[in-house]
DNA sequence: AACACCAAAGAGAACGTTTTCTATCGCCTA
DNA sequence: TAGGCGATAGAAAACGTTCTCTTTGGTGTT
């Protein structure tokens, strides 16, 4: 086992080697002032030569900024959250951050000594990624989130959830949640389906949840279908969950011919449900998504859904928070992607 | 527009409004010395009323490192690298670790850049995840990391690929990647298939693809059954490049009774190739992958694959790295995880 | 040939902490 | 009551950079 002793060298030693001074070494580093050909490369041997790397705390400390960017979710293997990390990665990179990525389990408590933490590393954005809970606490404390961040030089960037307020200092990078939803349902209602079940839409405390319900709600109105409260049912975007209420809703409701999932995962549990009732997709049960994860064109039958822009969203929420000048407030379009878990309802005779 | 101007409190000023020296706010701050309790509740009042918030990189520079752990890998979107990751950050933050994350894209310069800011960050530990290059040149440069890093007080982990030899400084986590490979092959031969294809194992530059080979080979060895070398298909480890390799041997050698899929992802490109053929799973062709991701279970039929303990791996490779006194080199285990997606060969007559 | 000027390099402060060393005060012991 | 000691608190250095200010030396102008 090797001892890990600390000997790296520092512009000091560079100078001495090289028979100049630190200041010299500093300015070949950055090469932003002139500098002899010669003692530049009489500088660059020695740092070579010492295999000299700068130290990226002591830079930020003199005033260089740290070049760190954080993402903030719940779970790092929620499946959309990979395709919004790998935008924020990209474009992160692009600009020359650094990525600090950082989990909050849905804890508040977590959540604060993320953010606290953020704060102390002095990022230069910190994007929450995903839903937001719809309770006055927590709305208050992002705020307050928001003004902390602010203050210290940093910006809150919200990706996936709704403006706290046009006046709190930070970047928001939506899409059309309740547009998707309306789209995907009025697919639904378009093929003569008039008792469709919303499995994962009920939760009244989380904005995805909220506006995936409200374009459900919209599309119905539309088409003068009315809300039947009995196949609204609560589940968390899981595929256990959603298997479970779809369970329930058959018992219960046998009658229904097409189901809106809160999300992909969820879907799947809704395809286990109905494949242990016996009910086949899309003959006997429509079934559509929201997401379009990779698993939607690989389950059986491939699954139409709503795609979500997400690599964009990364990107994006990057894009804007580190450059000012652009319009903080962005809202990315959805469009539905047909597959084959869709069949017009048949008539019964 | 908020302008970001960078106003923040300093131990100084906490000092200056508590009326005491900067020597003491730090003393309250980090607690390891006697301070009267007067003092101690004067200065969290200044803390609180200035909302101060001690910048992490003065900190590190004193010499308190910066307790931060670097997570290296290809791509985010790999399915199976949500799931290390999870384990990475779990085991990070219960260590009181910060995670950086950074991509490489499979390219060795991107690569190369991103150890270099791993060592200006002076990360704790560099977590290298998923398979690595069979290439000297390669090889070559990682032990020169290894070195580096060492030097510089941080460890480079290999999580999921195996040591660099003996010697080399490095913190090395694998899994049975070859036992399981055997033992999924092995499954299939014991259901009386003779004429098994391999897909995605062709490739002989990676570890990954090279150990499960292995396992596929040591199979056969052992059912004295002969590895048809027409069997044997390349592709990269994506759905799309499964699905185009399983075309082809369908339409050379339609007398295929098994396949092998390097990994679940393939799996499901296998599955994609069958289906356009008309041929059914597992009544016509038997099919296995490897990893066990959450598709697995929800593809048509479910997956009989190979389950790789991922989210442990990422939990060790951290606790190793961090624990010096620990042992620095661990084989986890792998095991088959049996589904629907495999049959007995029927014998023609 | 004297002077001004410009390019190149060095000296030293500063960034925000922590930590060692030193100073002060009150109290106990002899 | 003098001396010493323990408990607190302050002063100042140090971590590794960058940057401002000087200094130096060479060149061009008159």
């Amino acid at each position: 086992m090797s001892d890990r002793r600390n000997e790296r060298a520092t512009v000091k030693d560079v100078a001495a080697r090289a028979g100049v001074s630190p200041a010299t070494v500093s300015r070949v580093l950055t090469g932003d002032y002139p500098v002899t050909a010669t003692t530049r490369s009489r500088v660059q041997r020695a740092i070579r030569e010492l295999d000299y790397v700068a130290n990226a705390q002591a830079r930020a400390l003199k005033g260089a900024g740290t070049r760190l960017v954080a993402f903030v979710m719940e779970d790092v293997t929620g499946p959309s959250f990979a395709y919004v990390a790998k935008g924020v990665e990209h474009q992160a990179t692009a600009q020359g951050r650094l990525c600090l990525i950082c989990t909050t389990h849905g804890d508040p408590a977590r959540e604060l000594a993320v953010v606290e933490a953020m704060r102390e590393q002095r990022a230069d954005a910190v994007i929450l990624v995903g839903g937001g809970f719809l309770n006055d606490e927590y709305r208050e404390r992002m705020i307050q989130f928001a003004y902390a961040l602010d203050k210290a030089g940093s910006r809150l960037v919200l990706c996936g959830r709704p403006s706290l307020g046009a006046d709190v200092p930070t970047t928001v990078v939506e899409y059309d949640n309740e547009g998707g939803a309306y789209a995907v349902t009025s697919h639904l209602l378009s093929q003569g389906h008039r008792r469709v079940a919303a499995v994962g839409l009920a939760r009244l405390d989380h904005t995805t949840s909220r506006d995936r319900m409200r374009g459900f709600t919209r599309a119905h109105e539309e088409y003068g279908v009315p809300v039947d409260q009995a196949l609204l049912r609560a589940a968390a975007f899981t595929q256990a969950d959603g298997c479970a209420a779809t369970r329930s809703l058959l018992a219960e409701r046998a009658d229904v011919t097409g189901i809106v999932a809160a999300t992909d995962m969820v879907a799947a549990g809704v395809y286990e449900a109905l494949r242990e009732a016996g009910r086949r997709v899309p003959q006997d049960v429509s079934v559509v998504g929201y997401d379009d994860i990779p698993l939607a064109a690989n389950l059986y039958p491939p699954l139409t859904t709503v795609r979500v822009p997400t690599e964009e969203l990364g990107r994006t929420a990057v894009r804007l928070a580190l450059n000012p000048g652009e319009k903080q407030h962005v809202v990315l379009g959805t469009h539905v992607v047909v597959r084959e878990s869709v069949a017009p309802v048949v008539v019964r005779a």
